[in-house]
DNA sequence: CCCCAGGCCGCGC
DNA sequence: GCGCGGCATGGG
């Protein structure tokens, strides 16, 4: 039997071969020229915001930040709440949102903190779980955290009948990985892709590029 | 009508 | 430590 390391390297080669590099996150690089703001705020704004949400409901509220300039921690934090809630209506429990973003955004000023801060101090932040403490961590600091979602989850069980809860599938990634900031945000975003397309809660196991490494078939 | 989406918190056990 | 209900919009 192959390591999981050379599966796993297999997997994201296919991937990444099957729906080429997918570019997470996404950034908006002109706004933030324009306007003096830094893209990794962008980043924990909308990993916020994507809490258990379509990235498509996502965009709106984003598009509704940038209209009125405030897509920055600065402009966030000096928002009256009920004007923040309503600008970011369209991606759901905007009344929560709205509390955790400014705790977040305040928590992170100035955004150079996500160079530094812990993971443990993260997660101590109200509105930060582990998903969304990984995402900041590995998309606005760019330090080797890999994000662990349902995704992925419902992924490795499938394919390496690994199971387990998120600090144990997490490590499986990072100590079976190159520690490679690059590698595990493209991983990440292919894995997404990947269970979107195919490897869905009723998988679409017809013409499915990693059909033939699937431990579902005992393969 | 239903279920789901790039989760998290607070609570009871 | 784990399971559960609540949170809310927009699409399929």
């Amino acid at each position: 039997m192959r390591s999981f390391r050379d599966r796993l390297l297999s997997l994201y080669e296919t991937l990444l071969k099957e729906y080429g590099a997918q570019g997470w996150w996404p950034v908006d690089r002109e706004y933030h020229s324009a306007h003096g703001s830094d893209e990794r705020e962008e980043i924990v704004i909308g990993a916020v915001l994507t809490q258990n949400t379509a990235w498509k409901n996502v965009e709106r509220a984003l598009s509704n930040l940038k209209r009125v300039s405030a897509l920055s921690f600065d402009a966030i934090l000096g928002m009256p709440l009920p004007e923040l809630e309503r600008l970011i209506k369209p991606s759901g429990y905007y009344r929560q949102k709205a509390v955790r973003l400014k705790e977040v955004c305040g928590s992170l000023n100035p955004v150079e903190k996500v160079e530094s801060i812990s993971r443990e101090e993260l997660l101590s932040i109200k509105g930060v779980g582990r998903e969304t403490a990984d995402a900041i961590l590995l998309y606005a600091g760019e330090r080797p955290y890999f994000v662990i979602d349902a995704y992925t989850r419902r992924l490795l069980g499938r394919l390496f009948g690994v199971d387990g809860g998120y600090e144990e599938i997490r490590k499986f990634f990072e100590e079976n990985l190159p520690q490679d900031v690059s590698l595990f945000k493209e991983f990440h975003a292919l894995i997404d892709a990947h269970a979107k397309r195919f490897c869905r809660k009723r998988p679409i196991c017809d013409g499915c590029p990693v059909y033939g490494i699937c431990g579902r078939y005992g393969l």
